[in-house]
DNA sequence: TATGAATGAGCATTCATTCAT
DNA sequence: GATGAATGAATGCTCATTCAT
């Protein structure tokens, strides 16, 4: 009785989830102009196997959006567990950023208007913001931060860490230096409003 | 010698003017998905002609990537002659977001692969590695910051800057954050190498 | 030798019908172009077993054609025993009709190539043969009508019974008109041949 | 000046006049269901050339529909010069049924939801409505016929068509017999209402 | 035997590029 | 040289039919 919609035959399930991880590396790897007949090559099953699980391409990419924030949410909503506020807040994003970075179509569908929001997205907005929150109440984190800056940050992160750089995973210290700027000490001033 | 390739008749420049003026705005607004039949629309002038000037749509856009390249360059050469290295530093990243952001598909062509280089770049390259090099022996700028970390933060301010965000022009904030992050004070940690 | 070819199980004699049921209402509702999971759905059946019943979508349409024949012949064919000729004549072309009408598949398969046959039609033929004869031997239908003209006409108010009219029922009117024109007084000259 | 919208190349114009030819002879023969890769094919163009001057394989169609009626407006606009009314009222419907027989698709959009309507058709109403109060002010036809009942005569008669049928041409049968059916003397009685 | 998930050929439509005018 | 009509490979999606459960 956990799901009550549709108990789904064990096969069937079985192929939902292979299609949603070829779906998941070929639209990683290629971005959101992949192709459903590659999806289905990749997850050995024909398209239409890949049209009955998900009735739209839009629907398979927002299935595959709404996941990964659902992965995000959880694993952040853990870290409220943590005494230090910055540990918890700097964990959380360097979770996000793993998660994204590599991930070609996830960055494109962000910045997709309009914006999409499932249920993990709001969870993690308000988690972040909780963590914010302590972060600026032990003094730090910036005041003028919002949570909605760091939906922007990491985008910028997600979509940077295709460009060539002669480090690898670069991303890395693009996080570092963006973590860096939203502590207390290094404001220098006021943020745009 | 000043332009040995081709003399290029006065209307047939005046052409080219009006295709890479109309390609700017449509590829700046719509991203690289844009048609060349729109492009050739707001030129005003038929497919053939934009063909003419530009063999492949692949050449369009490097013409605009390149001319971007080398509008910044510009700017950002002339930077040097200020004696404040981290005004002058922070000016050029200013600049050059400005005219990144609201282009949408200068930001997609940044991350395509293999990266493409030209003068512009290079030159650019070199100057802001130069106004860098000061930052760092005015300590101004932490000593573990790259030149190819800025091209990393500008793409992702580029990108980032087409999502939502209850301020507007919220990739000021985005960048202003970063800033803070490359200052010397800042640095918490070495970054990943 | 009631039924030598199948003995065919209760619950699958039961299920054949269930599924010729929904046929008739899917096709007659959306014509031919219906889709085999919309009958499966209808009969609340699995569309394995439309199409255990029925090999192909073409066999079940043929099953609804013949039947709708068999239905007919059968009340055609009481018809005989009236004494008017034109009564008996004329009622079966209107029970024709009415059940011809708002039928879109049927009037549909009519009209394919090649022309399927069954018993039913055959006996049909015969029967309303038979009547038209009477008819004419009478005086009271015009001699140069065909049997095969018959079809001709109820295909042709079976189709273009859908078609918007200010009057409801239209059809009524259409067969008037057309049993009016087969009366032996109104024949102006002969029919082509 | 004579058409302001668009003057068209010459071998544009050409290649438009060869869609709708085979466009005319592709969808007469084989129905709405022919694809347009075939219309191409027929008229040994790419189908770019077909969407180029349709922008929908429905505005095609209707292109086809739209001119159908068109011509047969025309030419029964011009029976209106006649003296005897039954005289035009029954060439005009040979003349449109010649044009309908055999035209599949014709037939098959007549009985489409909701019904197109364009200028022919609505001036091809109106004029036989007129050639029908004529015929009725002399007393050769039915009063209780009306203008809207043609379509539907007409419509049944283009889509018996193809039925089979001993006699070639069968259609003429089938117009003989409706012409009869709505002259005056023939109504044996008042059509449904 | 019933089920409904899987298959994949088929179809309308798009768009970068070519080429006749 | 400029034009824009023509091309056709590519792509998202459908649906009759098959087959594993």
């Amino acid at each position: 009785m956990t799901t009550l919609d549709k108990p789904l035959r064990a096969d069937a399930r079985r192929n939902r989830e292979k299609v949603l991880a070829a779906a998941r590396a070929v639209f990683a790897q290629q971005g959101v102009d992949a192709q459903m007949d590659d999806v289905a090559r990749h997850a050995d099953v024909g398209v239409g196997t890949v049209y009955r699980h998900f009735p739209t391409k839009e629907a398979l990419l927002s299935a595959l959006h709404d996941e990964h924030f659902a992965v995000v949410a959880v694993y952040v909503r853990n870290l409220l567990t943590l005494d230090d506020p910055w540990e918890a807040f700097s964990r959380a994003l360097w979770f996000g950023a793993e998660k994204t970075v590599g991930d070609r179509a996830f960055s494109e569908v962000l910045t997709a208007y309009p914006p999409r929001t499932c249920p993990g997205k709001e969870d993690l907005l308000v988690t972040i913001g909780e963590l914010m929150d302590r972060c600026k109440a032990a003094g730090v984190m910036r005041q003028d931060a919002m949570v909605e800056d760091i939906g922007l940050l990491m985008c910028g992160i997600g979509n940077a860490s295709h460009m060539e750089h002669p480090v690898p995973d670069a991303w890395r210290r693009h996080l570092a230096i963006v973590l860096d700027g939203l502590r207390a000490e290094c404001a220098t001033g006021t943020l745009h409003t």
